[in-house]
RNA sequence: CGCGCGGUGGAGCAGCCUGGUAGCUCGUCGGGCUCAUAACCCGAAGGUCGUAGGUUCAAAUCCUACCCGCGCAA
């Protein structure tokens, strides 16, 4: 089979490199290489490393929509397109170049999670079940028929992180199983049931903000769903601090308000949800090391009675 | 040259602006108290203050360069 390869991140390597097994890759397309962290040095996407060590040829179109792309694709004269995590939405001309169309790895239980982050989304939501879905690619954001779903369970202690790694392992499964499946036309497509249609939007560094009025176990799904990015975080006073890993407690007091600290000794540190507790297990000060609860509350970075999030001044969203 | 912060006994911090005695909380070790303790009391060990220069009678502190770590923005 010949097929070309759409994915940028991390999460899409695993499935690049299942493909490179079963398929002749003629193309690896992802985006752009893109100044990325301290100091803005331009950096190849990880899909684009892995596809230079395969020694796979790489595109890296800035336009999608101008027809030359389209043109571009339809000469490469493959069967299938496989993308996972590209990043872009393709338009009908780019999905309809490859003789089979495009297939595509989601990371979630179509058609639940549709969209840029349902990995997050499964977590900050309290999921205990997601998976993989591999389906047949449309124009619209993960709305065509399904091919075929790989399930499973959540932990309850498990971070984004960790979840994507597993997720990624599972669609390169899925991938390997699936796709020359499909391609020998074996699979009965079937639609996905609109109705039951939720959304796991574009993250914003603004979603990893802390709410200590929910109960500890959703301020804990929250934090794990945003590890490790975007992050959460919270505020003391003026200053960020971000939230690294948090363990729901067992002390159940209420008669604090939301975001007090109860307890920060050489033991740990203590934050009033409602109802319940969290603790705080690793933070980090901006420009500081991430450090654990009892070494933050020994160097005082906090102590009992202080108010966390709270920052008084209303929402005054700056541009 | 995107903006900014930090590197001080084992841990986390203060001291630096306004040079001149190494500070705080915790940990460690020894002793005591207690039915007991992540509690309390007494005592002790442990630091080239990131590196290399410079200024000065004197540098953790001021100046220069470099190394390492980190936050923001993208």
């Amino acid at each position: 089979m010949r097929a070309l390869f759409f994915g940028t991140p991390e999460f899409a390597v695993p499935s690049l490199q299942a493909l490179a097994e079963i398929a002749d890759v003629v193309g690896v397309v992802c985006q752009p290489d893109r100044p990325a962290g301290r100091g803005n040095v331009v950096t190849p996407p990880p899909v684009k490393v892995c596809a230079e060590a395969l020694g796979l040829a790489v595109t890296q179109p800035t336009k999608l929509r101008d027809g030359t792309f389209a043109a571009w694709v339809r000469e490469q004269n493959v069967d299938v397109a496989l993308v996972v995590a590209y990043g872009r939405i393709l338009p009908l001309d780019v999905l309809s170049g490859p003789r089979l169309g495009c297939v595509n790895v989601h990371a979630s239980l179509l058609p639940k999670l549709r969209g840029a982050a349902p990995i997050t989304w499964a977590l900050v939501r309290g999921e205990t079940e997601t998976g993989v879905t591999l389906m047949k690619m449309d124009v619209g954001m993960d709305t065509g028929d399904i091919l075929e779903k790989f399930a499973t369970e959540i932990s309850s202690e498990e971070t984004a992180g960790e979840l994507s790694t597993r997720l990624a392992a599972i669609g390169a499964l899925a991938v390997r199983k699936g796709l020359p499946k499909y391609v020998r036309g074996e699979y009965t497509e079937i639609a996905q049931d609109h109705a039951q249609a939720t959304l796991a939007p574009i993250l914003k560094k603004e979603d990893g903000r802390m709410d200590f009025t929910v109960p500890a176990r959703r301020v804990h799904d929250h934090v794990r769903g945003m590890s490790p990015w975007p992050g959460a975080f919270t505020k003391r006073g003026d200053k960020i601090i971000k939230v690294h890993e948090t363990r729901v407690s067992d002390v159940s007091r209420t008669d604090k308000r939301p975001g007090e600290v109860l307890i920060a000794d050489k033991t740990r540190v203590l934050v009033a949800c409602d109802p319940g507790a969290i603790e705080l297990v690793r933070v980090q000060l901006e420009g500081k090391k991430t450090v654990n609860g009892a070494d933050w509350a020994m160097g005082r970075g906090v102590a009992e009675g202080d108010i966390l999030g709270a920052s008084t001044t209303t929402t005054s969203t700056t541009t």
